[in-house]
DNA sequence: GTCTATAAACCGATAGAC
DNA sequence: GTCTATCGGTTTATAGAC
């Protein structure tokens, strides 16, 4: 019953966290949950933190990304994130808080956070040269698309749910392809046409 | 002494919860810093909770902001809403967690959102007649560019300290309207030239 | 590996003297 | 209004039996 025990820790936890986050949820929570004793449960993770760090460091949304080459490819990770984002809930309206956690945590979102934006980059630089993508306007200002799309990733789950009341159904792949659309040549346009309906 | 005690409570619980969160600062800790009792605290604040709703409904970004009419007034919003994101950190910092306090936090938000959102959307209208921003490309265009910026103004805090390493030294204000920049016409660019570069 | 028991600290909130 | 003292509850973490 080793890993298993440890294994079960972690999906009650991540459960739990994600209804109720960080904070909201003690160990004899975790513990009561999965069926252990609270002393078994800090047998195998000595502090609170170590069970995030480990939860964390599990499911990188950046894990499975590969580079994007093709609009079908990006369509694809678009999907992914959404469906990432759904199920580590937690991970994103909670992360400003649990940055402050440990330096490793920070580190562990840092280093997330960098390889999305490389990733988002590159395509965009790679669309460009095959004319699927117009030229920038001014210096930067892929970039800047590239981060109000990282931003719209992160957050786009605590913007909806506070928003509820508000007209806000699209999804969130619909709403990163309308980000960027006015990036797309006609070429392009004509591309993504065939792959999603904006 | 009587009002002046309660407003050091709040001078000093913003403060703290800038730096540590809600829950990473307890009613000791701002009584420390005030340099009363605790008892003396939950005098004048019967919960934890009154604290931060009185804090919220105090200075909410969206309340002292006009409807813009011409870039100028856009301007001059991207601005204050730079500093009011740096005066209230923890706010968009934490605004998830905070929504889950109390039903009246919640709502306090939520009619903030729903200002600024109609506030923007209305100054893309208006700036679409006079002619200086062009058409929609395609249906919910307008509505997705206040979404971005909108998450823009809420979360450029929390999404540039977890980038501190990489280089996003642009301050907000440029951001957004780098974000905005393609729906202007030549006449919108030309304009906005003389307010600011690009 | 798993359990019970408990330490040690802290939390928000209350009671009552002044 | 401000204080001290304290209650009842919760937290993380440890010690030791099995």
């Amino acid at each position: 019953m080793g890993r298993d025990t440890r294994q079960k820790i972690l999906d009650s936890a991540r459960e739990l966290f994600s209804v109720h986050g960080y904070n909201g949820v003690s160990l004899q929570d975790i513990a009561d949950t999965v069926g252990i004793s609270k002393g078994n449960l800090t047998y195998h993770f000595s502090k609170k933190e170590e069970i995030m760090e480990e939860l964390l460091s599990e499911s990188q949304p950046s894990d499975q990304l590969g580079q994007p080459k093709t609009l079908q490819d990006m369509d694809a990770l678009f999907l992914h994130m959404q469906q990432v984002v759904s199920q580590h809930s937690y991970y994103f309206l909670y992360h400003a808080q649990l940055s402050q956690l440990s330096p490793k945590i920070a580190e562990i979102q840092n280093r997330s956070y960098r390889t999305i934006r490389n990733l988002l980059k590159e395509a965009f630089c790679l669309f460009c040269e095959e004319g699927l993508f117009r030229k920038e306007l001014f210096t930067g200002e892929y970039d800047c698309m590239v981060d109000a799309l990282h931003m719209a990733i992160s957050y786009w789950g605590p913007f909806s749910s506070l928003q509820k009341s508000i007209a806000i159904d699209m999804e969130y792949r619909r709403h990163a392809w309308s980000i960027i659309y006015h990036l797309l040549t006609e070429k392009g346009r004509a591309e993504l046409k065939s792959i999603i309906q904006i």
